[in-house]
DNA sequence: GTTTGGTTTAACCATACGGTTAATATAACA
DNA sequence: TGTTATATTAACCGTATGGTTAAACCAAAC
């Protein structure tokens, strides 16, 4: 580390953990700095705020989200294909990147607003995910008679719902339970069996 | 305020708001006393630190659900009737407690040990929800064929997930929609209607 | 080998923040 | 009314933290 022009980089990734771990105010500049292995100054050099850094992590954090999401809605599937692929596709990539749920949902929390700024940014200049396009191929479902639910906006809501909660509201589950649930691989194989029977059988009509 | 007797209730309040809005790190002891009426002083008199300020806010709000949810899982109600009755008492009632499902969430991802550990300490102390009477309803719905679900903990992660990020999650939708939903008692009749009606068709056999 | 431009560092700075203290006000009650 | 226990406050304190600065380092260009 700490070799040059890797360094900007290696200050995203260690922020990237930092906050996910700790939010925004419990992220600590110097840690992140230590994390990347340079001086707290290049962190100022390179982002010349803790918010700025911040946002840069998390539009790069959406950023690959989407890329990733892009993918599933270009191959215009059928609902069915859909919720066969999507949770699947979904919840593999975010334990391969357990980080960005969480900076995620912090951020959807503490500024909504900001949120929906930067997602709307992504949008404009990132067209692998073009929300238009998704919404027009729900409604499109619907209106074929293929799918229950009316409403696109409360379709999305479920779908990425009982994605990205399977990894949030995973510790509340097992603290209600009181079992230890099986780690890593054989959590999520489940997890997608179930959601992806829930929605294939819920809303397809 | 600054009423003897009611200055603690008011910076539990005041914490719990903002908790809440900022997070642990993000809230500033002086701002919940200022907003509790009284002084920095005070809070510390009462709870000695920030941190244990913090756990009795969380103990609070977690104590309050579950208090709220003991009902539905005394009832020994049929699979069919839980999933119609479920998500409306838990969404309408998060709705009117908007900072419930937010100092939830944030405690989640910050430090999953201590919500466990807390949950635990409210399931010991108070009787209204008892997580073992609801494991085992659920098994014995799947034993008598009445639900697909084989795995409670499944059961219950699907059953959660789409009561509690409807709130969290909202902003997240809006943004990709474009669409800003309908304010208040629209959006959550609405939300209702829709998880209902998956809950049911999905998840009965 | 000297200049030049981007990169890196150590040492600072101001302040915001969690927490303390010692003194005062208030209520309870004998 | 005097005594005691609980509430409440203003004034502090030490430190952690975000941010700055000025100087040094170092590669490439000339």
């Amino acid at each position: 580390m700490a070799k040059t022009a890797s360094s900007k980089e290696a200050i995203l990734a260690a922020g990237r953990r930092e906050f996910a771990a700790r939010g925004f105010s419990g992220a600590r500049v110097e840690a992140i700095a230590r994390a990347a292995g340079c001086n707290k100054a290049m962190l100022f050099y390179y982002f010349s705020s803790k918010e700025k850094l911040y946002r840069a992590v998390l539009a790069g954090a959406l950023g690959e989200i989407f890329a990733e999401l892009g993918g599933v809605v270009h191959a215009r599937l059928t609902p069915e294909r859909f919720m066969e692929r999507f949770p699947g596709i979904y919840i593999r990539f975010l334990a391969r990147n357990p980080d960005l749920p969480r900076i995620l949902v912090f951020d959807l929390i503490r500024d909504p607003e900001n949120f929906s700024r930067t997602m709307a940014g992504i949008f404009r200049e990132n067209s692998e995910f073009n929300p238009q396009r998704f919404l027009g191929m729900v409604r499109s479902w619907h209106d074929q008679g293929l799918i229950a639910e009316e409403d696109p906006l409360h379709f999305m809501l479920n779908v990425i719902s009982l994605s990205i909660f399977s990894f949030v509201g995973r510790p509340m589950v097992e603290a209600i339970s009181g079992l230890r649930s099986e780690d890593g691989e054989a959590f999520y194989r489940a997890r997608i069996r179930s959601v992806v029977r829930l929605l294939k059988k819920g809303m397809l009509k």
